[in-house]
DNA sequence: ATATCCCATATTGTCAACAATAGTATTGAA
DNA sequence: TTCAATACTATTGTTGACAATATGGGATAT
């Protein structure tokens, strides 16, 4: 039940013709969101390049497009580092999240199909019963969260949109849970939240179902604030 | 007054030191942004190469950047080809812009200092100017109009929904405009409703500049759909 | 001991040649 | 005449070599 947010290639790495620069991107890509690349730290083209046994030329091009995914910074005569996310570039996505999400949380209020809300309610039913143990909390709060918002996004409808937040901001979102090892913080609350955005989305409510999906992002911004502010100030006080 | 959207290039082509990759990207993007490298076109590597007086290599990695652009579309062993926007993804795009604009202003009401209220205002004073004469009121939507969101953007203070804005989407707005050779649509209107957002801007009420920034783009939005819809039924009764 | 200059090394940027694939035209047969 | 197979051409994908730049260490002078 897990969607893969890391590879598009779902229909790519099994008969698809794909280039080298694609492969190794995905394979870069999954790296860092992962952590296995650790964040901040350079790209060494040579090394890379012998690592997945391919030239230098197709890796640049990789690193070409991750620097458009914004997940390495290149510098010029440089080199290329793996991005590193600062709390306040986190809330600045939080805050990004908070409307595109609630845009597509309207959207899908107004296209869904049937079909749609089944799988939605398919999915909350799964993480109910993932939510008992803790080994399910865990995956729940970690991975499945953003499966959930996955699939709304998708309801959208909004090509653009889907690419936004999937291709890119949910991306950075896994490596900053990764990074940070962040554990569930909210997880019976958010689910509790998640079961009333699928109702508004059920009932074709798209007003209700934005201003519940903004709030909810934005319950999940300041859960992490004061998480954050409450290590920052026991680091202070260590 | 006009400020350069098309290239980032303020402090890059003056002494800072460049890549051929990066310079050539600029160059294509500014090319198919003003329509010279014609929407849906083939790109053809060895003819862009010889054009531009390099070899393939960094050409490839500057369209590999523009691939992260969303301004080229890259098909495996076929070639990469000029977006083609139609009517739907401009709608897609205005339906993100209103949401990703809204906050922008909510956050320019928060965060303006007085300095950047005074800038705002000056702009609107040279457009009040120049919406005088025939040639101005064209200068205004064509090219002033996304000046002013562009400046609020920057009023916002996150640097990603910058980079989301003024980096992606207003190139691609720019890239339409063009290619439509679009009429200036509803000037007056839109002038008015800029002079409403700088108010509530500097008045901070966040919450009135989000709304207003919302409905001035929708407004813009179904400006543009009745504008088409008049030019389909036309076409279809001609 | 510290700072500066210079040299050696490693890494990035660029190029031209080669390989592989796709598109096109030509030939042949029905 | 039309369709299909085939050969040819152009374009994309990939590579290794070379040039330019940055990094680090050591020698020298203060």
């Amino acid at each position: 039940m897990v969607i893969d947010l890391i590879s598009d290639s779902v229909a790519n790495q099994s008969i698809k013709p794909s280039t080298l620069a694609d492969d190794v991107f995905d394979r870069i890509r999954t790296a860092i969101v992962k952590g296995e690349l650790a964040p901040g730290s350079k790209i060494n083209e040579p090394q890379l390049s012998r690592q997945y046994g391919i030239s230098r030329g197709p890796l640049r091009e990789a690193i070409r497009r991750l620097e458009g995914c914004k997940l390495v910074e290149i510098k010029p005569n440089i080199g290329a580092n793996i991005v590193h996310l600062d709390i306040s570039q986190i809330i600045e996505i939080y805050e990004i999240r908070e409307v595109l999400e609630g845009l597509a949380c309207k959207l899908a209020a107004a296209n869904a199909t049937s079909g749609d809300c089944a799988k939605l309610r398919e999915l909350l039913t799964h993480h109910e019963e993932q939510i008992q143990s803790e080994n399910g909390l865990r995956y729940y709060q970690r991975e499945g969260d953003l499966d959930f918002h996955y699939q709304i996004v998708q309801c959208s409808g909004n090509q653009r949109l889907f690419g936004m937040l999937c291709g890119e901001l949910y991306h950075l979102l896994r490596m900053y849970r990764i990074q940070t090892a962040s554990e569930p913080s909210r997880p019976i609350q958010a689910f509790k939240e998640h079961h009333q955005i699928v109702d508004s989305i059920e009932q074709s409510d798209g007003e209700l179902a934005e201003l519940l999906m903004v709030r909810h992002i934005c319950n999940a911004k300041k859960a992490l604030l004061t998480r954050i502010q409450g290590y920052q100030s026991s680091e202070e006080t260590d």
